[in-house]
DNA sequence: GTAGGGTTAG
């Protein structure tokens, strides 16, 4: 990724005599971020007759972290084994650093452990290798042997371990570290200051990000820290409190940069927060930051996250450069639209061009898959999969687990996750959740009791994915009892979405009256999807007066969405209650109400066929729809044997009780 | 002029 634009030093003709200048252009090299420049300045120097000291390498081996490129550094390796600074203790800690962030910890364990003099840099480097490698317990023992040796951890240590056990998100982990840097008195400067900030906030509590950003002294304060609070807003989307951080720190005289632009950028991740990124796009170009591909790629995703996938289509194709990310975004905002087939042609476009695609690209296309159900593309996806050995990835086996059952395949997404070596929690609960929505209820609930049985700690979507097979199976009873387990055993607050399963339960036994009372107890405030879930039960029970109380809810909270009109008019026409049905009317003319026809959507042979309601203009309509008349009557009689049955069951009941 | 350090895109 090109970095910095402008290179007039190292696009000079280099001929330099001693090793010193060598040195000077190799640092320089690594420092403006071309790594393989250095490499190559370390070519020339040896065909020029110049032998490197013990400074070359290190910067060498620097160079080769920032590209962590397996095969660099080999290289470097032989270099350094064939010269006479092989045991040079700053010479052998670069290397560990370089195997480590090349990921070849065993290479870089070897070198240390054969160490015959360490320091604190050379104890750090190895344990951030391991931090980062999720070998915690590793990592305890090596922080006892370094103490043990006599050597005390600083400033670096905690950084290097903050950052190393990040990606377990754990806010236990980051606090015990915090705790024990004050523990051993390590000097709190702005740079660990940051690191902090950036924990806590990668770890969910933006409160103690900021606790620790108001410690730091006005005037210690970097562009660093400002960046740190808003690419931790940006975490939690809170485009708001990332441009107010922003204004902050303008009015105290910062310059942005780089990293301020794309954490304001990817805090904008709703279509209300488009105008709050329009804005941000000027800045950044003001400051000249929409030349790097890094932001460039982020405004694409802005854009589309933000519902305008044509500017962010304007913008992918005018980059003169893409990475893979650049095409991921695209493949992404088409695909979270639904729009599958730009999503294949970008896909195709993107391996023509000869770009790799990642587990992300991966990831969204089958996601996109399944949300519109384009099985065909899907089971493309997943033979491309295979032949690209994409397939042993846990993460995109769930997916595709995930992809099928959305499709209505249960049985390949059994098949796929039963063939799983190690299961995780996500492929328990998506194997759960897939069950729920293709009405295999007792199978979701077994399997949630198998985890429960391996010692698994199910989370707060495992037990949506529960109340979710619960609610569509009509399992009231059953869902009372994980709504209990998940507050008492697994102290998890319940949600939103877990109190409008519940809801939805109440409803659908026809326990209107005790589903209000309990949306009345919630400790959250109600949301459209919990009020949409008691009007559906109030329609199928014909509920006026509570119908009217939910309807008036949701037409103050969304007054604007026609579902809730729709089914209120229904609620009173079911009861011949017409004076009704011309309130709503008159009501959606006032509040400039439009219906949105219905539509539905499926894939045949990768071509995508759209039904609307009051379109039948399609090619094969006229058969379609007469199938469609057919199934129809076929069910109309189905049900009218049922209730013939249940008649007869009724009056024989009658008979035999009298 | 040497090694281990802060933020940053999908």
């Amino acid at each position: 990724m090109v970095k910095h634009p402008v290179t007039p030093l190292l696009n000079q003709f280099l001929n330099f005599s001693t090793i010193s200048q060598w040195n000077s252009s190799i640092r320089e090299a690594v420092n403006h971020g071309y790594a393989h420049k250095a490499l190559t300045l370390f070519r020339q120097m040896k065909q020029n007759g110049v032998e490197p000291n013990n400074w070359t390498f290190p910067f060498l081996a620097k160079a080769c972290t920032k590209v962590s490129n397996f095969k660099c550094s080999q290289i470097i390796h032989s270099h350094v084994m064939k010269s006479p600074f092989w045991s040079d203790v700053f010479v052998q800690t670069a290397m560990v650093d370089m195997y480590v962030k090349c990921n070849q910890l065993d290479d870089a364990y070897n070198l240390f452990v054969r160490m015959s003099m360490r320091d604190v840099a050379s104890w750090n480097a190895i344990l951030h290798g391991f931090a980062q490698s999720g070998f915690l317990d590793t990592v305890s023992h090596l922080l006892h042997d370094m103490r043990f040796s006599g050597i005390q951890p600083d400033s670096v240590t905690v950084m290097g371990l903050t950052r190393g056990v990040l990606h377990t998100k754990s806010l236990k982990l980051v606090k015990s570290l915090h705790s024990f840097a004050i523990q051993i008195g390590i000097d709190v400067d702005v740079l660990v200051a940051n690191t902090w900030i950036a924990a806590y906030a990668k770890c969910g509590d933006l409160g103690l990000a900021e606790v620790v950003f108001n410690e730091i002294d006005i005037v210690t304060r970097t562009v660093v820290s400002w960046n740190s609070m808003i690419a931790g807003c940006a975490n939690f989307a809170n485009f708001f409190g990332a441009v107010n951080y922003y204004k902050c720190m303008l009015q105290e005289g910062f310059r942005p940069d780089l990293s301020t632009i794309v954490s304001l950028l990817s805090s904008c991740v709703q279509p209300e927060a488009l105008f709050q990124g329009m804005l941000i796009h000027s800045h950044g170009i003001k400051l000249g930051c929409d030349l790097y591909i890094c932001v460039v790629n982020t405004l694409v995703s802005m854009y589309s996250k933000c519902g305008d996938v044509d500017s962010a289509r304007f913008l992918f194709d005018s980059m003169s450069d893409r990475t893979c990310v650049s095409w991921t975004v695209m493949i992404s905002g088409y695909a979270e639209k639904g729009d599958m087939n730009e999503a294949l042609t970008l896909f195709n476009a993107m391996e023509a061009t000869g770009d790799i695609p990642d587990l992300v690209t991966m990831l969204s296309l089958i996601s996109g898959c399944g949300q519109i159900g384009a099985l065909e593309l899907g089971k493309w996806i997943d033979n491309y999969s295979i032949s690209n050995g994409l397939k042993d990835n846990l993460i995109i086996c769930n997916a595709f687990i995930d992809m099928y059952a959305k499709c209505g395949c249960i049985n390949d997404a059994r098949e796929l996750f039963y063939a799983i070596p190690v299961r995780s929690l996500v492929s328990w609960t998506t194997m759960i959740a897939g069950c729920a929505l293709n009405g295999e209820f007792t199978e979701a609930l077994n399997l949630f009791t198998q985890i429960v049985e391996l010692g698994l700690k199910p989370n707060h979507i495992t037990f949506l994915a529960a109340l979710q097979a619960c609610s569509h199976g009509g399992l009231l009873e059953k869902g009372w009892e994980y709504f209990g387990m998940m507050t008492r055993k697994y102290n998890i607050s319940p949600g939103v979405d877990h109190y409008s399963c519940m809801v939805d339960l109440l409803g659908r036994r026809g326990k209107l009256k005790e589903a209000l009372e309990f949306i009345h107890l919630m400790p959250i405030k109600p949301d459209a999807g919990i009020w949409g879930a008691l009007l559906g039960a109030c329609k199928v029970h014909r509920n006026v007066e509570i119908g009217e109380y939910v309807s008036h809810r949701l037409f103050e909270l969304e007054p604007h969405v026609a579902v809730p009109y729709a089914e209120m008019a229904n609620i009173y026409a079911s009861k011949g209650r017409w004076d009704g049905v011309a309130a709503i009317r008159t009501m959606m003319k006032s509040n400039k109400v439009r219906k949105s026809p219905g539509q539905s959507l499926v894939q045949v042979k990768g071509k995508t066929h759209i039904f609307t309601v009051e379109h039948r203009d399609h090619p094969e309509g006229r058969l379609i729809y007469m199938m469609l008349d057919s199934l129809n009557l076929h069910l109309k009689k189905a049900r009218l044997q049922l209730s013939s049955e249940a008649d007869m069951n009724r009056s024989e009941a009658t008979l035999f009780s009298s």
